[in-house]
DNA sequence: CAAACCAATCTGGTTAACCAATTTAGATTA
DNA sequence: TAATCTAAATTGGTTAACCAGATTGGTTTG
């Protein structure tokens, strides 16, 4: 067999095209949930790839909740019908790289969200940890230094006090883009950090007396000025 | 060496004690953006396991954005700072599955901000798919079957009417888990279901005539019984 | 002295052989 | 005939050897 080696592009085109391949198979063969896919040796020498490839599909789709591979056993179509299998192979084959402007609108939308709920649910170890976000942001802003990581942990603090672990992993899947398009475009100038310590204290004060609709108010507050540089950027 | 096989939760556990180790060869090493880790090969043997058990620890780490691969050259820091990373990675190693209640109280709010942003920037495309969704789950209630993978579907095709990447990919990982649940609680009778044809006609009605408020409103009201099922259970 | 070159080495990715738990089918037995 | 047992085949997971591109450090060359 011909050897080559692939490119991180390459290599995300090939898994599209194996989880294709995987989704046409399943509606041929009607399969159902509880179903077993065809051995992993079998697939990778239908579809002409090799069996590692196959595996880093099979997991992919694990993680969308499509598929469960068992030790010594097989692989399994997950617990949802072939409706719905069908509908989500697709979008998922769809889906396309988010761009800066989608993080941000996410992001308002999750932690608009977190905040209330962190105001309902913190607990006193909650409060702690933002406490300290809260205090390395602001020693950092006072000595000028750039504070987007420490401003970004804050938020994530926030995030885990909500008590929701989907929307913290949500929040902890997006962070990472914020920050390196924060840094790339200058989003924070000094003055808006300035400004950046007492509105956070503002939402700490809040979430720390539980009240829901202050917190979610002032994190709107917060993010007036981001809100509309995202909606100028197109 | 020893071998042995790992059931999955034993692999899961291992997996996170990689990633501590990681973790704490960073925070020891006082690794920054850019710098690049020892290899998979030192690093396996170093912290005594598997080379494909550190890969599998690497590829999540690189999912989450902490991390990045390059071919024939290093595993490299992500471009977020020392504290962003430590943070991270700490709230990763953390993180625990979602119930039930996370799940929907994640759905109700990723469907409400879908709904108003598929009625902005729905496509025809996209209303076309939103109504073949639409009369699938009409066909199968009226026939008097479960319809719960079709119900999801057109929620789905809103998501993606809402031309936002990351709430897409959200409202799919989220997708799988509120199907099981439904069918295992039974949450949708058949009254419901046939109230939800009007609803779900109503959003698709509201969408097509680009009203964003309107389709909010009308998710909200579709969501009414979802919404205090999920607060009526703790 | 600096720039260009080259080979030895190191890298993540790939492959194929291997492991043991599981499944399965046929033989055996009650 | 049906239940039970056993051994062979099948399975996802693991391992180690291998691949070729990237890196590196020393040498040569202008």
């Amino acid at each position: 067999m011909k050897f080559e080696t692939l490119t991180k592009v390459e290599n995300k085109t090939l898994q599209k095209e194996i989880i294709s391949k995987i989704r046409d198979l399943i509606n041929y063969k009607n399969l159902e949930p509880g179903d077993k896919l065809p051995s992993e040796r079998m697939l990778s020498e239908k579809f002409g790839v090799s069996r590692s490839n196959l595996r880093e599909a099979i997991q992919r789709l694990e993680f969308y909740g499509l598929l469960k591979s068992k030790p010594q056993s097989g692989t399994f179509i997950a617990d949802i019908g072939p409706v719905a299998m069908k509908g989500m192979l697709n979008d998922i084959l769809e889906l396309e790289a988010p761009d800066f402007k989608c993080l941000v609108e996410t992001r308002i939308l999750l932690e608009l969200k977190t905040a209330r709920l962190a105001a309902l649910r913190r607990t006193e170890e909650d409060l702690a940890q933002m406490k300290n976000a809260l205090d390395a942001y602001s020693a950092k802003v006072m000595k000028g230094e750039d504070a987007v990581q420490e401003d970004l942990l804050f938020h994530l603090s926030i995030a885990k006090a909500g008590g929701n672990s989907s929307l913290h992993t949500f929040m902890l899947i997006i962070t990472p883009g914020i920050i390196t398009n924060f840094e790339k475009y200058h989003v924070c100038d000094e003055d808006r950090a300035f400004k950046g310590i007492q509105e956070h204290n503002a939402i700490y004060e809040a979430i720390k007396s539980q009240d829901p609709k202050l917190a979610k108010e002032r994190m709107k507050v917060h993010f007036k000025m981001l809100y509309q540089y995202c909606y100028n950027m197109e």
